[in-house]
DNA sequence: TTTTATCATTGTGATATTGCAATATCACGT
DNA sequence: ACGTGATATTGCAATATCACAATGATAAAA
């Protein structure tokens, strides 16, 4: 195989699962918290930072991008990206509620 | 390649993304939901609920106690699993840590 | 218009992950 | 000892991910 089955599991989970996932790459925790501390933060700054290339850096933006936790605006041929806020809250409060929910379970 | 470059990021980094990674997985979030609503959850219960077989279920339970989140316990020839409530609890602190530092500094 | 800078996309190789069948292990009951 | 049930391990095939070189696309600058 090698793919997962997703359609064995209910909505809920896939979003955790789905969210998580993006995060659950160091570069783009380091990439998510550079956006976020750097106000006009470029593809080539996140390429200095981090060491890696410009392709792979431009592809874990894809993934970040995907989940919504990425906008961006151009500034002549630049680039800048930010962090939505908005979905970061989603995703916390999606990942968040996923914990509360075990632990309170586990408390029964 | 085909591998992380880990040695790029710091322990902080890694390690949030090492809690989340095992979380990217809609078999493990549901394993993990069942295990906590599930006083007395072993292997065979995880099967039946997720409807993937038994070595794959074994796999995944492997990932889960790697980060810790894990417990069992021996009942005859059943092997009981459970949350480790103080993991869980910091997995949820490393993570949320993560999502209240970006929010903050998003709002400098 | 040509060059340069910035970023995305494509193609490719290496490695990791997902999932299962087959098998091994281990404890219990007979 | 033997069979049974529960779980782990091994081996394998399919797919996904990670990283980068090469290339493409676009817009400012020369």
């Amino acid at each position: 195989m090698g793919f997962s089955k997703r359609q064995l599991f209910n909505a809920s989970q896939n979003q955790v699962a789905s969210f998580t996932k993006v995060l659950g790459h160091p570069a783009r925790i380091a990439m998510i918290q550079h956006i976020s501390e750097n106000k006009d933060c470029n593809c080539n700054a996140l390429v200095e930072k981090t060491g890696l290339s410009q392709p792979t850096i431009s592809q874990h933006l894809g993934e970040i991008r995907k989940i919504g936790l990425l906008k961006q605006k151009v500034k002549g041929k630049n680039l800048f990206y930010s962090i939505d806020l908005d979905q970061l809250n989603e995703c916390r409060r999606v990942v968040n509620d996923f914990f509360v929910k075990t632990q309170v379970n586990c408390n029964k």
